[in-house]
RNA sequence: GGCCCCAUCGUCUAGGCCGGUCUAGGACACCGGGUUUUCAACCCGGCGACAGGGGUUCAAAUCCCCUUGGGGCUACCA
C-alpha cells in the first residue's frame, strides 16, 4: 500500500515532467491500492500566483490525473496548500533549535554571494561554514534590533548518507559536502526542503517518486527525518525528459524559441510587440539579452502576435495542439518506462494493472513530438464516439474555431468523415470551411494555381461544367454526388481528381478538406453553387 | 570547478540483477513500393545499435575498472 504525493509549486501552468511525476505517482498508489494525495507547495510567495494552482489542477484533471486527498477533496492530512500550515512548520523550527540540531543565523545575500564567489575562485565547493558557537536568542532580538534578516539553517551532520533509491540503487553521499541549508526564510516560510519532509511525515507518504532533479536533495531531506525522529520513505528518482536541444525540458523551452524569433523578425516595432506581451519595452530588451524570462502569458501573446509556433511544454499547449489525454498519458508514461511485453498502446487502466515499479529505467529520455502524434492517431481510433465528440468540443472552444458551438450531428458527422486523422487539430482544420461564410473563404494561392488556372484554366472550365451537372441533379445526398462526379470524369477521360480537386479548392479554398462527396452533401446545394460561382468570378472566368 | 547520476538502432525502449537461448526484439522516424478524390489513415518491404579501451571468464550487450560523452545539483526556487 502505498501513499504518494504530487506536490507542485503553483508558479506556471502543468509542464510534461510535472505531469510524468504525478502519473507515476498515481500509478503507483493505485496499483498497490493506496492513496495519492495532492498538496501545494506555495512556499515562495514571490513566484506563485492564486491562478497557477487552479491551472495544475485543471490540468491534472484534464489528462484524468486524478487525486484522492488534496485541494477541492478534502481529508484527514489537509490542509494541503504549504501557506496554510506555518505554524505546523514552526513547531518542528523550534523543536529543532532547542536540540541544537539548528541554528539561526544572519548573513546578508551579498556575503553569501562573496562567500561562494570566492570558493569557486578556489575551485571549491562552498559549504557553508558553520559558526562555531551557535546564535542564541539574545544575538536574534540583537539582529532584529539592527534590522537583519533572521533565517535558521539546519545542522547537517558530518557523516556518510545512503540514499537507497528504488530505480537508481544505492547512491552515498558525504554530510561534509553539504552546506547547512537554511529551513526557515525570512519571511518566515520554511524553505522547499524542509516543508517537504514535515508534509511528507505527517500525511503519511510511504513512497517519494520525483524526478532525478531531486535526487541531491535528498541526503539533507534524510538527514533531517533522522533529526526529527521521522521515517523515511521509499525514494524513486527517475530520470528527466529533455528536450531536442539537450538538457532539461522546461517552460523555457519556449521563451527560447520566442526570443530567437524575435531576433529574426525585420523591422520589428519592439513597442507594440511589448504592449502585446503586457510587458514594458525594457523589461523585452532584458528578455532579449537573456537578463530575465516574461511569464507564459506574454511568451504566448507575443508568439501568436508574430506568428511563430512555440514547441509544446505544457500540458496546455498539447491540449491546444489537439492532442488528445489518454495519448499524453500513454506517451509520458513510457519515458524513463516501460510497460512489460511488446504492447505500447496503453489505456490509464492499462497502466495500473501492469505497473511495476522494477521497469524503471535510468537513462533520461528525449521526448520525440512525432512518436506522440503516432500514439495521438491511435487513441484517436481507439476512443468512443461519445468522448471523441465532448473532447473535440473542448477543443473547439479553446482554439476559439468557427466550428465551436456547431450542433452535436453536425460534429459527429465531421468526426466521421475525418477518419484517420491524427489529431483535433486536424478534423478542425479539414472541415473549417463548412463553418465559415462563403464570401470569407481564403484561397491558397499555389493550390489555386495548381488546379484551377494551370493550363488554361482546365480547372475553372471544369467548375463550370461541375455547376450545371450539379444543379441538375435530382437529389443531392452522397451517392448522387459520387455518381455524377465519377461520371463526369470518365466522360472527361481523365482521374477522378481532375474533377473532384477544382470542386474541393472552390469550396474550401485549398485542396485539403474532408471526403469531397460527403463534403458537399454537408454544405449543401444551395452553398456549393455559391461558392462555384464566386469562385469562378474571383478568377475570372467569365473574362476569358 | 565540486558533488551525483547515466550510456543498446536517428528517437523511445526490450534484454542486463540470474554471462551462453542475442547472427540483439518491438515501436516511432526515415527510405522504397502498394492502395487512393486531397491530406491523413492503411498494407508490404528495407535501412539501422550494444560509445571506446582494458580486464574477469571456456564464453560478455550482460560482471569490474578507466577514458570519453551526456545529464542533474551546486538559491532566503521548488
Amino acid at each position: 500500500m502505498a501513499v504518494t504525493r504530487f506536490a507542485p509549486s503553483p508558479t506556471g501552468y502543468l509542464h510534461i515532467g510535472g505531469a510524468r511525476t504525478a502519473l507515476f505517482d498515481l500509478l503507483w498508489a493505485r496499483k498497490t491500492g493506496g492513496r495519492f494525495i495532492l498538496r501545494i507547495e506555495d512556499t515562495d510567495q514571490s513566484r506563485n500566483s492564486l491562478t497557477a494552482a487552479k491551472q495544475v489542477m485543471d490540468d491534472l484533471k484534464w489528462l484524468g490525473i486524478q487525486w484522492d486527498e488534496g485541494p477541492e477533496i478534502e481529508g484527514p492530512a489537509g490542509p494541503y496548500y504549504q501557506s496554510q500550515r506555518l505554524d505546523i512548520y514552526n513547531r518542528y523550527i523550534e523543536q529543532l533549535l532547542n536540540a541544537g540540531k539548528a541554528y539561526y543565523c544572519f548573513d546578508t545575500t551579498d556575503k553569501l554571494n562573496q562567500m561562494r564567489k570566492k570558493a569557486a575562485e578556489n575551485k571549491q565547493n562552498f559549504v557553508y561554514p558553520r559558526p562555531v558557537k551557535l546564535p542564541d536568542s539574545a544575538d536574534v532580538e540583537k539582529a532584529k534590533a539592527q534590522d537583519k534578516d533572521v533565517m535558521v539553517r539546519f545542522c547537517m551532520p558530518d557523516e556518510e548518507v545512503v540514499v537507497n533509491d528504488e530505480v537508481r540503487g544505492q547512491v552515498k553521499f558525504n554530510g561534509r559536502d553539504i552546506s547547512d541549508f537554511i529551513i526557515l526564510k525570512s519571511d518566515g516560510f520554511p524553505t522547499y526542503h524542509f516543508a517537504c519532509v514535515i508534509d511528507d511525515e505527517l500525511m503519511g507518504i510511504t513512497h517519494v517518486v520525483r524526478g532525478q532533479e531531486h535526487l541531491m536533495n535528498t541526503p539533507g531531506h534524510i538527514a533531517m527525518q533522522k533529526a526529527l525522529g521521522f521515517k523515511t520513505p521509499v525514494y524513486a528518482h527517475m530520470s528527466i525528459t529533455v528536450s531536442e536541444g539537450g538538457g532539461k525540458m522546461s517552460k523555457r523551452d519556449r521563451a527560447k524559441v520566442l526570443k530567437n524569433a524575435i531576433k529574426k523578425t525585420e523591422g520589428l516595432d519592439k513597442e507594440k510587440l511589448a504592449s502585446i506581451g503586457g510587458i514594458s519595452t525594457t523589461q523585452l530588451d532584458g528578455f532579449l539579452t537573456g537578463d530575465s524570462t516574461p511569464d507564459n502569458p506574454a511568451v504566448d501573446a507575443m508568439a501568436e502576435f508574430l506568428n511563430v509556433e512555440l514547441p509544446e511544454v505544457n500540458i496546455v499547449d498539447f491540449f491546444k495542439s489537439g492532442y488528445l489525454p489518454q495519448a499524453l498519458v500513454n506517451f509520458i508514461a513510457l519515458l524513463g518506462y516501460s510497460a512489460p511485453g511488446d504492447k505500447e498502446i496503453l489505456t490509464l487502466q492499462e497502466l495500473i494493472d501492469t505497473f511495476d515499479p522494477s521497469r524503471f529505467n535510468k537513462t533520461n529520455s528525449l521526448f520525440d513530438r512525432k512518436k506522440l502524434l503516432a500514439f495521438n492517431t491511435e487513441h484517436m481510433k481507439m476512443l468512443g464516439e461519445e468522448e471523441l465528440l465532448s473532447r473535440y468540443k473542448d477543443f473547439l472552444e479553446v482554439v476559439k474555431s468557427p466550428a465551436a458551438g456547431a450542433d452535436d450531428a453536425l460534429l459527429k458527422r465531421v468526426i466521421k468523415a475525418s477518419q484517420g486523422a491524427r489529431t483535433l487539430a486536424d478534423i478542425d482544420h479539414k472541415s473549417r470551411f463548412l463553418f465559415i461564410e462563403t464570401g470569407k473563404i481564403e484561397y491558397n494561392k499555389k493550390d489555386v494555381e495548381k488546379v484551377l488556372l494551370k493550363n488554361s484554366a482546365e480547372g475553372l472550365a471544369m467548375l463550370a461544367e461541375l455547376k450545371e451537372q450539379l444543379l441538375k441533379l435530382p437529389a443531392l445526398n452522397e451517392e448522387t454526388i459520387e455518381k455524377m462526379l465519377r461520371g463526369l470524369a470518365e466522360q472527361k477521360q481523365v482521374g477522378l481528381g481532375k474533377v473532384a480537386q477544382p470542386l474541393r479548392v472552390a469550396i474550401c479554398g485549398t485542396t485539403v478538406s474532408l471526403p469531397i462527396f460527403e463534403s458537399i452533401d454537408m454544405l449543401g446545394l444551395e452553398e456549393t453553387v455559391k461558392r462555384i460561382d464566386n469562385t469562378l468570378n474571383k478568377f475570372g472566368w467569365n473574362l476569358l
